[in-house]
DNA sequence: AAATCGGGGGC
DNA sequence: GCCCCAGATTT
């Protein structure tokens, strides 16, 4: 097929009609498009929505999120995943307080130099909020082109996408390079969706599309198969006294790093070896039961667990843990989400 | 090029 | 279950 700036404008005016209303396309202001891109990796509209304007009302500006206390930023995203999106965030604040004179440059190889911004990202800032014409291709883009173009090439290969960003820039309009990235993702977002029947009979592109009128939909895109999660069983620990809580901050490296957790070890114990594991951390007096059996799935790894509530008579000092109140844990310490379920063992308790 | 890094919603 | 999401960084 053919392609032309003419269905680029068809797609411009196909969005004029039907974006959607969201809280960072209020206006230009890059710090928060850039930050609503951060969120918004490997992340959905609606799980980033309750996040953004929190985030936005806390930290307004560049140079507060340069100074921003490490846990605060923590809990500012607790729950949305991928953490060091934000400890990168906080990295390029600084940088742009320290380089730029805290504006975020306008310019697509300096964004793209700074820490957590890719091409993906750079592009998208580079084109949303000061419209210079470059591809911000992501994994919608991916899949509106392999369908428009009847493209079965495999769309996680880099060589793919470089040549997708090329095509991508063969129909971008001479103006509005923003709005027709954003056009693009809209499309894949809500017509040419990845889940489920993609909404053909609404899109702009329905004469055009060679996966469509060579019913090829549900063959494309093409993706290489990933390979399975690992499993791993867990104990974990609901241990209190007096109100109070026992947390333990994981390690500053690999998965949830820096995070607060409840304590836990690996494997699934038995009665007796929660006994005996609790009498290693001194905790002698105490009374236990077991409480839930739950699963959480990371991408590539599968938790098991099952809890323990542990009441003690007094707190134990460990270097390992940190006694919290149940109102601190609420409001000043992030526990990611796969210690959710946890959470209310606590409530039960008194 | 492959692995790592979260969490949730759709089917 | 398995899919994928406004991906980037590390190995």
């Amino acid at each position: 097929m053919e392609l032309t700036k003419e269905i680029g404008e068809a797609l411009l005016f196909w969005y004029d009609h039907n974006a959607r209303i969201l809280p960072w396309r209020a206006d230009k202001n890059p710090y928060r498009i850039w930050v609503s891109e951060i969120m918004l990796q490997q992340t959905r509209v609606e799980a980033v929505k309750p996040y953004f304007d929190h985030f936005m009302e806390e930290l307004p500006e560049v140079k507060d999120l340069a100074e921003v206390d490490e846990e605060k930023l923590m809990k500012l995203w607790e729950g949305l995943g991928y953490y060091n999106r934000a400890r990168n965030l906080k990295t390029a604040a600084q940088t742009i307080v320290k380089q730029y004179d805290g504006k975020l440059p306008d310019d697509y190889d300096k964004l793209l130099s700074l820490k957590g911004i890719g091409m993906y990202t750079a592009g998208a800032i580079a084109s949303i909020a000061y419209d210079i014409r470059v591809p911000a291709v992501d994994g919608n883009v991916l899949r509106v082109m392999a369908r428009l173009l009847g493209d079965d090439s495999d769309i996680l290969k880099e060589k793919t996408k470089k040549e997708m960003a090329e095509k991508v820039m063969e129909i971008m309009p001479d103006q509005r390079a923003g709005d027709f990235n954003q056009a693009l993702i809209e499309l894949g977002a809500i017509v040419c969706v990845p889940n489920g029947e993609p909404k053909c009979c609404d899109c702009p592109w329905d004469t055009v599309c060679t996966a469509y009128r060579e019913d090829l939909i549900d063959k494309l895109p093409v993706k290489k198969p990933k390979k399975k999660r690992m499993i791993e069983k867990r104990t974990v620990f609901v241990i209190e006294t007096d109100g109070m809580v026992a947390l333990h901050k994981r390690e500053e490296k690999g998965l949830l790093a820096g995070l607060w957790e409840f304590p836990n070890i690996l494997g699934k114990c038995s009665q007796d070896l929660v006994k005996e594991t609790l009498d290693g951390w001194g905790m002698t007096d105490c009374a236990y039961e077991f409480t839930h059996e739950g699963k959480h799935i990371f991408s590539h790894i599968e938790w098991q667990m099952r809890g323990v509530l542990v009441s003690l008579k007094e707190p134990v000092e460990s270097e390992e843990l940190t006694w919290v109140s149940k109102k601190d844990l609420e409001e000043e310490y992030a526990i990611p989400s796969a210690f959710e379920m946890f959470r209310e063992s606590l409530q039960s308790a008194y």
